[in-house]
DNA sequence: CCAATTTTAGGGACCGCTCCCATGAAACAG
DNA sequence: CTGTTTCATGGGAGCGGTCCCTAAAATTGG
């Protein structure tokens, strides 16, 4: 203790514990990463005084040393809907599980945001990355980035396909042809749908389910009736409104996500009109609060925490391999129709 | 070029961009850290080369030579919930801001996952943490460790008494009263009260106000109409059903939180009563779902950006100055009470 | 034109740890 | 009793930067 007792506010390293034992710091060292080939007593000593000085490693050397970060990055476009929590509280539990920490960004929709995002992981040096993309992403080389490097890169949800990577996706298309059927199944002739951003691959695959299911039934599909919009919020009222005044209105409304199902009853119920008496509406995933509104949603669940679980097994999959060994798999998942009252 | 081709899977130094321009790597760590003694020639042809060879600073070796880690740590209760990501995604956008990196822990209420989860931080070295407690938090050793080490730390929502630090809480006292207040106004006469676990301040605050009003107005407080209760979903139905089936029912509930309180309405309506005729509902956050829900929902709107954006100013006015000079304020930042059908 | 400054650049210790290699001692086999 | 393994430990070179200290070169001033 005689050395460290000048030594303020510095903070206790292997050295220290070596000195104070007399031993030498790889000594120490092994005891603290496990190797086999110290002797019992000398082991004793060492985790003893670590645990008296209150020792605590630093894993910045660490990373350092080993080049590794023990670190993955989330790369999401927000985190402010149910989906996305719930997918990220299921990939921590699994990064805690395999001892990895886990850096998350959201790019909030923005190209410019995910690429600064994108680089800040890179200079962190992740060892893999999870990424959803932004509704703007059309250049994808700030994520190729990570391909030239050797990083494991994962998609979920909102996808590259120009990218030949391991991705979980659900079946868009056989959840929203699953939705609409229903929706004629019930009765209704004039089905509108609220398309996302044609650069999604999501909004493509639910649109074309909801083309097929019409097809299916025999009904034609009407332009009017598909309006694609860019998730912007104001716009909903706009797009709703539109499609109510027209002079042959849909009796439906399929929407490309729950958000948007929810803002769509409201402004329908602004209107005078009823939900789901005068037009149903379906939704996509499968919110928290989809249960909960008046009339409650319809929609097809996604299995969120399933999603969050594969996405981090199929990148620690790669972590652990050699490059020279790893697949690219499309985890497709099952959706779920939940059929409520707004239907 | 010559020495790199040989390199495969090599990240590039500044070791390697030095050798390659014939220059000293102190030179080059002068141009890359901005240090004005540099000639603009030569940091011209650093910084070209940079590019061109796609030089990306390694944030780990520059940690360890700063002993910064240009991280801050958020450890919170759960993240499901609409509050703490729209605290966290304000919290991100003011950390992005100075340059930090954010890692974000649930601790999912359990004690020891955020016992585990601080030693995390420890171990990554994060230059500050901002945390809210979980409900089962009592003892704080883990947390004075921080401030032990000099590593500041700020508390919001959830927060500990017994540590004197900044903190930011908003007026639960105010706000449960003003809450009270209203339905009493309105012409209740029993009122209950949802409470949350006594370990918290929130619990205790927010209790004291809804006594306050009740006092007020000369409502004596009944003991059978106050529950407290641990945030476990399944208990609500328990206790809703026997507030419900109360010789002399209540005739409003205040509850701790929106999501209990739209459990609650919930409850309510399963057993053919209605909401606010039979019972009137208050609850406590303005959570996104509240205004959605049928009926929508009356409540106390806590400023959650406001919340995060000063917990982040708190915490990275700690960071710049030296440990001497640290101030410990306790922003109490003010509710304001939204009306909607529920009451 | 030379001394005093100011710029610009290089050398090298250091941050805390890992991990390969070398070494001596103890254990074992013949 | 000696040669070969095995075990326990020490030594030291990295990992990729930062930054202090010098030294040489360029600029300034009297």
């Amino acid at each position: 203790m005689i050395y460290l007792i000048y030594m303020k506010n510095h903070q206790i390293t292997i050295f220290d514990l070596a000195r104070e034992l007399n031993i030498s710091k790889s000594t120490v060292s092994r005891v603290l990463t496990g190797h086999p080939n110290v002797h019992p007593d000398t082991r004793k000593r060492v985790l003893d005084l670590a645990e008296k000085l209150d020792y605590q490693r630093n894993m910045i050397a660490i990373q350092l040393a080993t080049q590794q970060s023990k670190t993955i990055g989330i790369i999401i476009p927000e985190i402010l809907s149910s989906y996305f929590p719930h997918v990220i509280a299921a990939i921590q539990e699994e990064a805690r599980n395999e001892g990895y920490n886990v850096i998350i960004s959201q790019s909030n929709e923005s190209y410019e945001t995910e690429v600064t995002n994108a680089k800040v992981m890179l200079d962190n040096r992740v060892d893999g990355v999870i990424v959803s993309i932004t509704k703007e992403t059309l250049n994808f080389d700030h994520l190729k980035v990570f391909q030239k490097k050797g990083i494991p890169i994962v998609f979920f949800n909102r996808v590259c396909n120009e990218m030949v990577v391991p991705k979980v996706i659900v079946d868009d298309y056989e959840g929203a042809f699953g939705a609409v059927e229903h929706l004629i199944l019930s009765g209704r002739k004039r089905i509108a749908h609220l398309s996302g951003p044609s650069s999604l691959a999501i909004s493509v695959k639910r649109l074309n389910g909801y083309l097929a299911a019409l097809k299916k039934h025999n009904i034609p599909a009407d332009p009017e009736l598909i309006i694609s919009y860019d998730f912007s919020k104001e716009k909903i009222a706009i797009y709703v409104n539109h499609l109510i005044n027209l002079a042959n209105p849909p009796d439906a409304i399929f929407a490309i996500n729950d958000p948007t199902a929810i803002d769509t009853i409201q402004i329908i119920k602004k209107n005078g009109l009823s939900v789901p008496e005068d037009i149903a509406v379906v939704g996509f995933s499968d919110d928290y609060v989809s249960a909960l509104i008046e009339p409650p949603l319809t929609t097809v669940a996604q299995p969120v925490r399933e999603i969050g679980i594969t996405a981090a097994q199929l990148l620690f999959d790669q972590i652990k391999k050699d490059s020279s060994q790893w697949k690219t798999p499309v985890k497709v998942l099952k959706t779920k129709l939940i059929i409520r009252k707004s239907s």
